[in-house]
DNA sequence: GCCGAGCTTCCACTCGACTGGAGAGTGTAT
DNA sequence: ATACACTCTCCAGTCGAGTGGAAGCTCGGC
């Protein structure tokens, strides 16, 4: 119990935000902490290690749920290492879903594009709404799609 | 003003739901229809063929919103092709940089499953909470795992 | 005259991982 | 004594593309 952290100092600490932690205490991520006689909550180096152990496992593309899985797991002092073998065999396999599909639409792409820019010359004007869009995609790609779309928010 | 449908058969003819229609009415991707006296909506085939060319640009990863400033473009008569191009083109620089992430993220999955499989047989139980994952994922790849995230929605 | 399908509006909810802000209490430096 | 930073709880909002459902018209057939 060296080293308690009000919660400013843990996020600091982590590199979190203040937000973020109580948010992680919400869904369970981590225990309910020590607090002072006022309240504040008080934290120790089994936490800071706790969320480097979520950043790291974000960093993996698992998802909080998932995590928190895993981390119940260790309280119950079972090894979850088989565990996550199996999910990051499962993310893996997602990956590749998605990298094939993002291939094969970036294709679509370029295609599109190409042809295009010969027809920007030939037919300036004939098209019904935008004759780029109109020549279509051939490619199905669900997956990468939705991906695509969900990565929006960051850009 | 041939074939005048009601808002159902719209959707059949499409493969949307009414829900949907109605939503893109919403969002000023459809004119305001016609009505019957009784307010029932009433469309047109320009309106099948708009909706069409929605889920086509839609194929191509546009958002909705990208995909009513084409329509705006369209209906101030302007010709919105070259607008478009310049949009495809930010979608596939966009997907270059996904597909590189993602590949070096798949590389780094693959480096740290191979990694672990030796060390489960080897040290099976002297890890903090999870050996695997505390060994951690050097590639950054930050938006590639922004997308992944965004993609169980639908898995 | 009545049933059911289809249409109307309006409001809320979904998903995930937060973030923003109000309003109140606490801790510390001047 | 007071300013200011920090903390507390609680509620609501964000993003995108819809979906769900209630309550109430309307249309067509029997």
């Amino acid at each position: 119990m060296t080293g308690t952290l009000k919660i400013g100092q843990l996020a600091k600490a982590t590199g979190l935000t203040v937000k973020t932690v109580r948010y992680y205490e919400l869904l369970r991520l981590l225990e309910e902490p020590q607090r002072t006689e006022s309240g504040y909550r008080l934290y120790g180096p089994k936490d800071v290690e706790r969320l480097e152990f979520i950043k790291q496992a974000k960093q993996l593309g698992l998802s909080l749920d998932e995590i928190r899985d895993i981390l119940v797991l260790h309280e119950q002092r079972q090894t979850p290492c088989v565990h996550v073998l199996a999910l990051l065999d499962q993310k893996l396999e997602h990956v590749d879903v998605i990298l094939r599909e993002l291939d094969e639409f970036r294709t679509e792409l370029m295609r599109l594009r190409a042809e295009s820019q010969v027809r920007l010359e030939q037919l300036p004007d004939d098209a019904r709404i935008c004759g780029i869009i109109e020549r279509g995609v051939h490619a199905k790609g669900e997956l990468a799609l939705t991906w695509l779309e969900g990565s929006r928010k960051k850009s």
